[in-house]
RNA sequence: GGCUCUAUCGUCUAUCGGUUAGGACGGAUCCUUCUCAAGGAUCAAAGCCGGGUUCGAUUCCCGGUAGAGUCACCA
């Protein structure tokens, strides 16, 4: 066996934006490259030109970024159309291809394409993960590998790229596994020596077919965008597929640098579970410092005043998976008194004229509180809350602050919203029920 | 349809032929300060079918069935 160095690549073509079905095959290669000591190249397959775009050559780009998926090198193939047009040379040169005149059926097609003589064998190559496969090519036929010297096509491209990148493992996703042979045949043809191949599993919508854009999956930065972490991303990612054999779910990207095996990749398709995300995200967010979680909230509600949102941040994290949930709360309360009807302060085993009575003593009780924190807001009204009936007490209390139904309890309201807020909201709460009763 | 691949709870998965088939997400129930959230506890939930091989198959082999991928002058 030859004692190469280890060198992937990720060759997405940016005719779209970067894919969160393609993450996990970028993250594949660069643990697989890195556990290696070796080398992970980024390769813009932008042979395409009517549908490659710069901006989503940027997408791609800054996706990369954001992972943390540092790659050694860096091409693009439009930038490489002379080393393919020798290739392409040579193996016109040696019958290996030809100058096909064509007849044109479509628009856009032209009269004379360049296609590979296929030698109609049988190709077997051994697969890292579906172990080895056996295909004839001979209905493959002379497939096109150029339209010309100067326009090179996809299956021609990846063979000289990889071959002359020595790369030696293709880790891709099984879609390309039809492709394969088609390579193999063009590598031989060029000399190339044979990667190591490892097709792994491709990640399926809830329907079970391939994940895609409309399954309502979004683009990688599109998950950022949300509020999702990367390192909940990657963690989700690498666990579709693969596992480590026993229990453990967590792992940063330094330990699947370590852990990752590609001998333990599955041979089936997993379905992308944005609930699981969901949770692993919130893993992550608990473990996020104080600092940057104020920051990102900020980005996402206005708070007018920088304490509340300070206090408030616990019940606030609390209650979400990812940044872009607090969109769905009803978070109003914090900063602006809350608008109800005066009937709604009044507890269900209660009435208006107990309900009013009540407020004028929590009044009276929360007037000479400690607000220091909730608990001590707790201590100095729990016992009145016990003596008159829990709900009789608490709901009128939090309705007062929150104007909810459903809402954080009432200690926590009043200690984020302070003495102030928290007297000024009871009494407002004490007049309303008050107009309604004579 | 041809070719190729796959097959354990709803989902992600563990099991190197012998297990009460384990864990996690989600779900249900209960507890925990009024509601909610969070947390804790408990529970339900799987080997596609049929043949072999074997003392013994979820595991190995074959067939069926089902599903997926791919069949461009896209990548």
């Amino acid at each position: 066996m030859s004692e190469r160095k280890v060198v992937t690549r990720m060759a997405p073509s940016p005719t779209g934006k970067f894919h969160v079905g393609s993450v996990r095959t970028a993250l594949f290669n660069y643990l697989f490259a890195r556990q290696n000591g070796g080398k992970f190249i980024l390769r813009i397959e932008d042979t395409d030109k009517e549908r490659s775009k710069k901006e989503y050559e940027a997408d791609i780009i800054e996706a990369f970024d954001w992972l943390g998926f540092e790659y050694d090198e860096f091409y693009r193939q439009s930038e490489r159309t002379e080393i393919y047009k020798e290739q392409i040379q040579k193996l016109i040169d040696q019958g290996y291809a030809y100058i096909s005149k064509e007849e044109v059926k479509e628009e856009g097609q032209r009269n004379s394409v360049i296609r590979f003589k296929n030698p109609n064998k049988l190709v077997k190559f051994s697969d890292v993960v579906l172990g080895d496969i056996e295909v004839d090519t001979t209905d493959l036929g002379d497939f096109v590998i150029a339209k010309d010297l100067e326009n090179p096509l996809y299956h021609l491209t990846v063979v000289v790229d990889d071959g002359l990148m020595d790369i030696t493992h293709v880790i891709r996703g099984q879609d390309h596994i039809a492709n394969t042979p088609r390579q193999i045949l063009i590598l031989e043809a060029l000399g190339f020596q044979r990667p190591i191949y490892a097709h792994i599993p491709l990640i399926l919508a809830p329907d079970k077919t391939k994940l895609s854009k409309r399954h309502g999956a979004l683009a990688t930065l599109e998950y950022r965008d949300l509020g999702y972490f990367k390192e909940a991303i990657i963690n989700f990612m690498a666990l579709i597929g693969w596992n480590p054999g026993d229990d453990r779910e967590f792992f940063t990207k330094e330990e699947l640098i370590t852990e990752f095996k590609l001998e333990k990749v599955q041979k089936g398709g997993g379905v992308f579970n944005i609930e699981k995300l969901d949770w692993f995200n919130k893993h992550y967010l608990n473990k996020q410092p104080k600092e940057k979680l104020l920051s990102a909230i900020k980005q996402y509600v206005k708070f007018e005043d920088e304490s509340v949102l300070e206090r408030a941040l616990p019940t606030l994290i609390e209650r979400i998976n990812k940044y872009n949930d607090l969109q769905n709360e009803n978070l109003s309360f914090y900063s602006h008194v809350p608008e109800y009807g005066a009937d709604d302060l009044v507890w269900r085993d209660s009435d208006k004229f107990q309900t009013k009575e009540f407020l004028s003593q929590i009044i009276k009780i929360l007037e000479t509180a400690d607000f220091s924190s909730n608990e001590s807001i707790k201590k100095s009204l729990w016992s009145f809350a016990e003596e008159k009936g829990r709900g009789n007490v608490l709901w009128p209390t939090r309705y007062a602050l929150s104007g909810l139904p459903k809402s954080p309890d009432p200690f926590t309201l009043a200690y984020i919203l302070g003495k102030a807020e928290t007297i000024e909201r009871l009494n407002k709460a004490y007049k309303k029920i008050e107009s309604i009763t004579f």
